[in-house]
DNA sequence: CGAAAGTTCATGCGTCTGCATCTACTTTAG
DNA sequence: CTAAAGTAGATGCAGACGCATGAACTTTCG
């Protein structure tokens, strides 16, 4: 037995995923891709909306969908490529910012114009300028919800044995 | 310079990502798998969704984020662990059928539940049962527009030369 | 019909990923 | 102050992933 409310959010979030995964299919195939893989452009393009004085790798991994040791690595092959750096954090000498380096900034801006152009291309006339709206608000709140959750949950049963 | 269209599908898909991200986190967090990655539940529950004689790799790719090759080779390990079978296609040699066997198809109903549970306890109340109603339509509109595209494009200009 | 082109899936191979763990610090508490 | 616990990030390693390609068909077209 589901309940209705359970019902409405499994199917909601399968909708969500699959939208997610046809609009990626898409635009892995779009010819953007050949300096920068996706997740290599997401870490540029985060660090590029964030302080001007770079992110903490902790900070970066909340944006992107990696491991930390995954992570890790990734900012070191931007490290070798000249795109990024490593900068130390005040305070805390264990830490490490990542910042945007000059040919790094100039890379995401170029190939974001391109991405860009690339999305709208895919979403094309799917949804009305209204119902874009009304998309971006539900998934903003969607995902301001799940963010402030406390991480993981035993979700075994429904009810707690008392 | 972005039209303002452009940009409100950027800012769109730059939402539904990011809420696809915080969501898949915290369902990745959750106790539900211990016995199938998130990507073979997702070939469990796309096979239990379809037709009774199974489903190609052709068609299950589509479904799944994952190239031909490892998509092939997830099979594979699927097959070993006795949760699906390959079989022959009808009127093509080439083709190969996936299909579930019982023990495939009740270890996806197993994990299927508390995986539903999870979501449940993730989406919480976030939004309101209409929201989820609008969210699933908006999706739902929006993966269909993408799937039936052509493709790949070249977005390196946004004006065709005639 | 028969050759060329296209499709479906599998496999070799180098790279990337996650898990477990380690090091180095920072914070808490006795 | 000092020991224990906690946190940030790096690294060894086995396994998974994607790209390029191969093998076995099927389809198209002269």
């Amino acid at each position: 037995m589901m309940s209705a409310h359970a019902m409405a959010h499994a199917t909601a979030w399968e909708s969500l995923f699959r939208a997610q995964v046809a609009v990626v299919r898409h635009l892995a195939a779009d010819d953007v891709w050949e300096e920068l893989t996706m997740k290599e452009y997401d870490v540029l393009f985060t660090l590029s909306r964030g302080p001007a004085d770079g992110l903490r790798l902790k900070e970066l991994n909340t944006d992107v969908l990696l491991s930390q040791p995954s992570l890790s690595r990734l900012v070191d092959r931007l490290v070798a490529r000249g795109l990024v750096e490593r900068r130390a954090v005040a305070d805390d000498l264990r830490g490490t910012r990542v910042v945007l380096t000059d040919d790094g900034r100039a890379l995401q801006r170029r190939v974001g114009r391109r991405h860009v152009a690339s999305i709208d291309a895919a979403l094309g006339s799917a949804l009305s300028a209204d119902e874009l709206t009304t998309l971006t608000d539900l998934t903003d709140r969607l995902r301001n919800h799940v963010a402030s959750l406390p991480a993981a949950a035993r979700t075994t049963s429904t009810k707690e044995p008392s």
